[in-house]
DNA sequence: ACTGTAAGTAACTATCTGGTTCATTCATCA
DNA sequence: TGATGAATGAACCAGATAGTTACTTACAGT
């Protein structure tokens, strides 16, 4: 008679639990991103991830050294999402305009996807990125994506289409700026503004200011 | 004889204790804003507070409902600073130009000098900015600045420096975002970008940047 | 000087929280 | 098939934590 509850998510899966490592591995990260991402590092209760990830207390502590692990793996494997789905973009290919307007595009939307990473991010540097000084991981991915920036620069500078000298570093932060602040500020932003900054049209019409805002920037002066 | 901690901060004075209900809110929430700013709402311990602010946890819920009421005044107080200071800067008489330019200087350093205040949006924001819903104070403070923006932007189309129809909200968060984000993630884009962003230096060259970057965005299409 | 009220203190409490102990059950492969 | 190690569960623990109680002390107004 198998009573405990299962280790799987979908509540309307009767079959008897089975035990698999690898999948309340993943349900756990899973759970820890949604909590810490919600709650921030301090406010996360350990208890409520695993309820959440219908598995243990027990379980966490047996697959991650301590809640300060676990919250470290969830913020590297957020980076670690979004370089891989960067890369992915295959923006070498596109003329250095497109391939630009593009890349603002994928980081507003992505941001609007995965409202957790802002969150785990701002408070990975409330704790002044502690957990993160110990990832060699994520070396290799920003140099991949710092260096991919930089060479659709280039192609544009010698196109004659881009401004020469741009750092490619102020441009990223630019980027991810202009999309950021007004998404990770979003609640406050509506009540300082009196305008509901999630509304479709508003998203829109602050995408179509980001593009603008980065192509003044980039190109040639006339 | 006086034996009780001092309501004042200055370990040095031996004089007996005084009763001073302002001074002991003003340093409660001094303390307040401290611990909410560098471990957010969830990790501030309210015993962290009293102690920091040489008083007792009595005292706190003496002044304040509850922690999150303690909370919520450190980030109305937090806002209320920045747009008081930013009144305080008479952009009115300065051509536009300038006045935009100082604009985007006045907010970084505001930054720069009030890391707390970029932690406590922060946090403020991971809770949907719960607590500030409930605030007067905030519609009639970000009214003021948002049309002193705006006074900016006429003046400059109506002197023919700037283009025309720009939404000054759009504007105001690009100027926000592009000094925030840099700082507020200063930590992590340590790592990535593999430099020190708070070198002086880097510093100088961002803000240089962010002037460029406004100034191109709404100077007007030669 | 007297007194009512506000400012201040210390000790307490009920609950919560990260982390642990110890015992049990499943899967796998020799 | 049965022994071995990995996966899992329930109960437990010690310290922490927000909030309270009951009491004391300074000060302003009379």
């Amino acid at each position: 008679m198998i009573k405990g509850k299962r280790a799987i998510s979908s509540p309307e899966d009767n079959s008897p639990r089975t035990r698999d490592a690898e999948r309340t591995r993943r349900n756990i990260l899973a759970a820890a991103k949604v909590e810490f991402a919600s709650k921030g590092l301090g406010g996360a209760r350990v208890d409520d991830i695993a309820n959440a990830a219908n598995a243990n207390k027990r379980m966490i502590y047996h697959y991650f050294d301590s809640k300060d692990d676990l919250f470290k793996r969830v913020v590297v494997d957020a980076y670690v999402d979004l370089r891989t789905a960067e890369q992915r973009l295959n923006l070498e290919h596109l003329p250095p305009e497109k391939a630009l307007e593009e890349l603002v595009r994928f980081t507003w939307e992505y941001y609007l996807r995965n409202p957790e990473f802002l969150n785990l991010v701002n408070n990975e540097n409330l704790h002044k990125a502690r957990h993160l000084k110990k990832s060699k991981t994520m070396n290799v991915v920003s140099r991949k994506f710092v260096s991919m920036v930089q060479r659709i620069l280039h192609r544009g500078e010698s196109e004659g289409v881009f401004r020469r000298g741009i750092d490619p570093v102020q441009l990223n932060i630019t980027i991810a700026a202009i999309g950021y602040y007004y998404l990770t500020n979003r609640f406050t932003g509506s009540i300082i503004f009196e305008r509901d900054l999630m509304e479709p049209e508003a998203l829109q019409q602050r995408l179509d200011f980001n593009i603008d805002t980065i192509m003044r920037l980039v190109k040639v002066d006339p």
